[in-house]
DNA sequence: TATTAATAATTCACATATTAATTAAAGTGA
DNA sequence: TCACTTTAATTAATATGTGAATTATTAATA
């Protein structure tokens, strides 16, 4: 559980890879791609904003809708992330058998082909699948 | 979610349904009889019985054990659900093929032969088995 | 246009999980 | 017996899930 070194909570790490993809997600958005609530959306923002990592916006053109965006800090946080979430893949990789890596990856890849309402499952797997071959 | 028309939470009805069983069940065979975490417990324990359902009593050979029991009207509340469970049982029966359903049973059967550390669950749907047998 | 209906985000009340700290009661050894 | 350790239950602080109610804003319609 990488997150919880850097104080974070599984949710709010869930919000923070989806910033860290894609700026400025509009909250309904963010409850479909994080699967968070809505009601409990809203208090994993503030608890993220109130540390500086997120912040809100408001559409001008409603104003009901409300947009979320990683701000520096929390951009900034990536960087320090990305080592250990690639350390953590590379013990996980060599702590399974090649060939059973493999087949693991081609399930996933066939699952996430069923699962289209959820493309950013999908594209996260299909990214590291690709890193593991150029490894 | 039989419970719900009740007015208790889920949790709330896993002790219930251990307290049925068993009169007077240590706090700490609660605890892995309803495999809800001892904090947790504390608080489903504390709002049953505020509800008047359940109580304490504290064991004479060592006062830190507590251990739960069913009140009279914990256990008057079993008569009142027990036609309900068996409603819905009934609906579950022929809602589903009899060939499934055999199947289904007899697949239980084969998973309870090895889930010995967790005889509830087995003696349970022995009962139900047999009740479907006989109608 | 004044009302009314529908939406988006939020708040509220409540129950629960998690981790750490606390309290009370036993047990233990010098 | 006194200080120390362990154990059982509980409390505390924090985060989240659930369902109902609110608020602000926009859309729709008579």
């Amino acid at each position: 559980m990488i997150f919880k070194e850097f104080g974070l909570t599984e949710q709010q790490w869930r919000v923070l890879r989806v910033l860290w993809e894609h700026k400025n997600v509009p909250f309904h958005e963010l409850v479909g791609m994080t699967l968070i609530p809505a009601p409990s959306l809203v208090g994993v923002i503030d608890r993220l904003s109130r540390n500086g990592l997120v912040a809100r916006r408001r559409s001008k053109s409603d104003r009901r809708q409300v947009s979320v965006y990683a701000t520096e800090m929390g951009c900034d946080l990536e960087e320090k992330v990305r080592p250990r979430v690639e350390q953590a893949y590379a013990e996980l990789r060599t702590a399974i058998d090649t060939t059973k890596w493999q087949q693991l990856i081609d399930g996933l890849e066939q699952l996430t082909q069923v699962g289209i309402d959820r493309p950013e499952t999908a594209k996260v797997v299909r990214q590291q699948h690709q890193q593991h071959e150029g490894a």
